[in-house]
DNA sequence: CCACTGACTACTT
DNA sequence: CAAGTAGCCAGTG
């Protein structure tokens, strides 16, 4: 039994354009629960494999990958240089250039 | 229904 | 800037 905050996350996960992405909180935010950020890590653990989603475009509010090395971090890395995300020195994605504002 | 988990976040030390 | 803490709430058993 999904609820409908889990079905927005869905769809607004879907909407992510290539080459941007989107901290938790932000998917929470649109899809209605501005402090749902956690739930929507937990969705993407639960539902990410199920529904294909591209959950690589999701990182948290430092721009940084939330995922431990070895544990998919590196694949989401590579995955999102792939789209043209770029990434600091240390890891960290420059979300004042990157962050999707749902803005066309 | 209760307890526990979690890929978070903002705030405080 | 790093580490700790409280609040957050859906999914799972």
């Amino acid at each position: 039994m999904l609820t409908l905050f889990t079905k927005r996350v869905l769809l607004v996960m879907a909407n992510i354009p290539e080459g941007k992405v989107l901290t938790y909180g932000r998917v929470a935010a649109l899809a209605g629960k501005p402090s749902g950020a956690r739930q929507v890590s937990r969705l993407l653990h639960s539902m990410s494999e199920k529904y294909h989603l591209p959950w690589h475009r999701v990182v948290n509010s430092h721009g940084k990958i939330s995922l431990r090395p070895s544990q998919g971090y590196e694949l989401q890395k590579a995955l999102l240089e792939s789209e043209g995300v770029e990434f600091s020195q240390k890891d960290i994605i420059d979300l004042r250039i990157y962050l999707w504002t749902d803005r066309v």
